[in-house]
DNA sequence: CATGAATGAGGTTTCATTCAT
DNA sequence: AATGAATGAAACCTCATTCAT
């Protein structure tokens, strides 16, 4: 007799919402095993088996929450870009003032260090013609917007090219993130972030 | 005049030459097309006999040439890896001027427009465990000399950080390869390119 | 009253009890159809698909149920073993009297006759040093054991070479088992058997 | 230049007895390599390719000597079986002689001794069907005019079974050949050829 | 006679997905 | 809701044999 079947027998039945609650925590825990074993094993070699028995559930399970192995992928594309976005310009005006420049600096370091696991998907992701048609527009569209934001920003500065200008910033974050991401144990992580805000932050002090 | 011309008046068999013309075309061939599947589709999606059909050969005659699919990619990071190492730096001197330096930037993008395959499975491999794992020592010799000489580059510049500065300027270089690879069509290279000068160059023309 | 049969009123997925019944009957079937593969056509010459084609399964699930061609061949030689010694010397107190010796023989008669595809197969498996290699521990042990024990009786029978007696009466069973297993039909494996008693059991009477 | 092409050039044309010459000591060759492959390896598992390597020539010409890897086997072992019969019974009466019986027993274990790879092969292939309905004919006639003469011996010897007694030598000598090639370097094959002599020898002396 | 490139069938194995219970 | 048995397509790889030279 499990805990469970104690409670359905003793208890009044479980309401809707408790049963919401159950799948999607579930959800979020496969989502969660699964990112680690596609960024540990890539998206072919980590198979539907080994995502079950990390999240402890059968594979006919699996099915019942994610219809197919793409959609799993593609939801957690989503997620992470979602929460990305989120933080990123948290007021949403469009317009960015010098403190948040630094403030996206700044959370765009934390956010790579916390969440590791998924801009390693996200490169593999993009590096993945076919994977990367999956998840596309939910990946892309927030991207694009995140750039004009910033090309304003340097059109503000009156800076000289500064659609070329927020190109450089952003491949140079890029490549922080993927160079980090490769070997997160031995990249000086502080340190870069203390020079990026040294040589592209418009705020005085630092 | 070899001994098996004088036995075989009728009907010579290939000369040892003969074969290794053979053997040298169709690898390359076969290196050829697999690259292009292996970035179309990832390391795990381009399969053996895809590769072959692309070649026009045998899914068999693939492993008289390449004993796995892992010994395939191996040889071509390799390759692909010396064609780059062999451009840069030719002197070898491991001594930086200035002139070098914009001289490596303007290759640099030179090789990722010529070489836009190589680099995006350069990539892929980087992002790919498994996939790293076989071809890290072959890959990440090189890569990690050019660091080097980069930041005693920085070092004769008398920068505040020199290590840092070299990650900076290595990471903005990798970040803008795979921006650029990512969507050749549309990514100004050109314009960035002159912006890095602009930015990063010590050269006082430009 | 488990659990799932009180949330499952409609249809109940199957008890681990009738997936462990599955399991085994499934098992025993192909251990069974593999082993008279084996002994038709050799180790290599019978293929999974062979196999699977007898059992009446796909391909796919052979592998469900022994993870490879090898732990299938390991699997049915220790089971034919085990029987071997759980049916020789019962009371296995390691000393042989003149009733178990001659009880060992007649059984080793009956053993052979009604387990000819095993024993056949163990002969092949002997002389594949491929296959033998995957087996050697699980089927050496028992056997050097047998011997040690028959040794013993020969000591106490005060024989010149208890030894080399032990190894002659080894050799001429295993010669017997070998020349029956070729050709069961004609072998008159019953005279044979008399033959043995007459020439080597100490027991008075036959 | 080859030697063989220094012959060709200075000497007059070989003969045809010479090519024949070459053809057979190659043949030789190449029966011998297979033979130590076949039984390291197993039949299925020892290639045309390392049979060719072995013999140092191309896998071509393999099929010059050889028109399949069935009829290697097979002319492996009817040389191995003629060579056998050739030693038994030299004068080829067809009657025994006690001192022929003795020779019979001393000659066998020199030639299991001496060519146990041989051996080993034989009884890999009576233990494969398919292996075996191959060498069928040329191996199993010799075999049973064999046991017809000893049958014979234990007639005149006025035995009360000459047929069961016949059969029960003939098995004790396989399943000692096949215990000795099974482990050459353990089993005791001096101290059995004496055990054989004392107990089936009809010679008084030793 | 001699080579090794080339083929094609078939081998073992993996895995996303479906299905009966 | 939950299980794992079951499938079938497709993956990597091997190898006897043929063939052009």
């Amino acid at each position: 007799l499990t805990d469970r079947s104690v409670i359905n027998l003793v208890m009044s039945p479980r309401t809707v919402k408790q049963f919401e609650t159950i799948r999607e925590s579930r959800k979020a825990l496969i989502m969660e095993k699964a990112l680690e074993l596609f960024v540990a094993k890539g998206f072919h070699a980590a198979s539907i088996s080994d995502i079950a028995r990390q999240a402890g559930i059968s594979k006919g399970l699996m099915y019942n929450y994610f219809k197919s192995k793409e959609v799993l992928i593609k939801e957690i594309a989503v997620k992470g870009m979602r929460e990305f976005i989120d933080i990123f310009d948290p007021n949403r005006d469009g317009v960015l003032t010098d403190e948040e420049f630094e403030y996206f600096i700044n959370e765009s370091f934390r956010i790579v260090r916390e969440n590791t696991n998924f801009w390693k998907l996200y490169f593999t992701i993009m590096l993945q013609p076919p994977v990367y048609e999956m998840v596309k527009e939910e990946v892309m569209g927030p991207m694009f917007e995140l750039l004009q934001i910033l090309v304003d920003y340097y059109k503000r500065k009156e800076l000289a090219d500064p659609g070329t200008e927020a190109i450089l910033f952003g491949a140079l974050m890029d490549g922080i993130a993927m160079n980090y991401i490769l070997d997160p144990d031995h990249f000086p992580l502080e340190e870069v972030r203390k020079g990026v805000l040294r040589k592209f932050s418009f705020k005085d002090d630092m």
